[in-house]
DNA sequence: CATTCCCGCCATCTG
DNA sequence: CAGATGGCGGGAATG
């Protein structure tokens, strides 16, 4: 029993949330140089406990921003990856079975993300929500009783929640129908609330990170997230972009505070602000935004421009900055400058890619898939 | 009261 | 078997 909040300091949830987190390991990570990340490296330096960063990692890596190399490690492949991950989460989730090989340069570990939506030919487009996608809850296969651990998986959860907007005809889902969704049945409510749960922490990194962005479903009033991807506007009409925005106008003000250090509910009192200092002081400082919303900093003090950046209002919080299909934008602006040959070219594969999708993409017909 | 979701216990899975 | 992972859900903060 420290005593909670100091006056001044008073303890935010915000400040802790899982969103600022994962914009600060961006903000961290996404730059020049890095190839591997150590999750005990990321804990220090971002002053949060190991068992974050994990919950971190998960969702970033279904994203394909990173890779689980070694314990402890995990290969940095950037957000240059993401186009191509999310374009293999869609055919994924079309081809709605499971079992996909693994496109991975190299190795083809395990079994890696496997997840058994269940077979049965849906017909791509369905109804409008719940529907198509759900993986037996019960399962099949290999299991045994060994199985299920990986079915519960963030990292299984944040890619399916993301199919279930790219394989879908709506674009505003709300967690509690995709916890549905995602459940198969199983209408237990229990079972409901803690994916629930789940969802709202991968929820809110991919917000972060500008995927999705929280809004309300337009008849139920119930609170949902829309996804901001290419895909809605290609959904409503074919052809390019329609709405290709702004974007890095501004150069955002953030906070100047670490977030995510200290603290602790009410409890204990933690003695990681050290580590706040240490990183300030070797470090570029990660600007949080301490209050506002949270989302991914943007480049400018990491060398990158932020693909997914946004706008955002130093003092932001309530703004509703309509954020934008960013990844549009991606091919045309995200232009890291890596001093590294072998990482341009990387880098330049996959916009390659990612052009080739989306251009694909754009011409099918609307009523299609999408 | 409802929604959001942080915290950290502790079951599991490696190495 | 110790350390690494990461479900899971209580319950606090917020709306």
């Amino acid at each position: 029993m420290s005593l909670p909040m100091p006056s001044s300091t008073a303890y935010c949830r915000k400040q802790k949330s899982l969103g600022l987190l994962c914009s600060n390991f961006l903000g961290l990570y996404n730059r020049d140089g890095i190839d591997t990340v150590g999750l005990d490296d990321a804990a220090s330096r971002l002053g949060v406990e190991r068992r974050r960063i994990y919950d971190i990692v998960n969702v970033l890596e279904s994203v394909g921003v990173l890779v689980r190399k070694a314990k402890n490690t995990y290969h940095w492949n950037g957000l240059g990856a993401i186009p191509k991950a999310l374009e293999q989460l869609k055919e994924e989730g079309f081809n709605n079975n499971d079992e996909q090989i693994d496109v991975k340069s190299g190795k083809v570990s395990d079994d890696e993300e496997d997840e058994r939506v269940s077979n049965h030919s849906a017909s791509l487009q369905d109804k409008t929500d719940l529907d198509s996608m759900h993986k037996p809850p019960g399962l099949l296969k290999s299991g045994t009783l060994i199985d299920n651990r990986k079915e519960k998986s963030l990292g299984l959860l944040t890619k399916n929640f993301i199919k279930l907007f790219l394989c879908t005809n709506s674009d505003v889902h709300s967690l509690d129908d995709a916890a549905k969704i995602l459940l198969g049945d199983a209408h237990n409510p229990s079972l409901t609330r803690t994916k629930v749960r789940r969802l709202y922490d991968v929820a809110n990194v991919l917000s972060s990170m500008n995927f999705i962005e929280k809004t309300h479903h337009p008849e139920t009033r119930k609170p949902a997230f829309r996804w901001l991807g290419m895909t809605s506007q290609i959904n409503s009409q074919p052809g390019p972009a329609t709405t290709v925005v702004h974007q890095e106008s501004k150069k955002r003000a953030f906070g100047t505070e670490l977030t995510n250090i200290c603290f602790k509910r009410n409890k204990l009192d933690n003695q990681e602000v050290k580590l706040f200092g240490g990183l300030q002081s070797q470090r570029q400082p990660i600007k949080p935004n301490t209050n506002g919303s949270n989302s991914y900093p943007g480049p400018d003090q990491f060398g990158q421009p932020g693909p997914l950046s946004q706008p955002k209002s130093s003092n932001g919080e309530s703004n509703k900055i309509k954020k934008t299909r960013d990844l549009e934008n991606l091919a045309s602006n995200y232009r890291p400058q890596y001093r590294n040959q072998a990482l341009r070219d990387l880098f330049v594969h996959y916009m390659d890619a990612w052009k080739a999708w989306y251009s694909e993409v754009a011409e099918m017909d609307p009523i299609g898939v999408i």
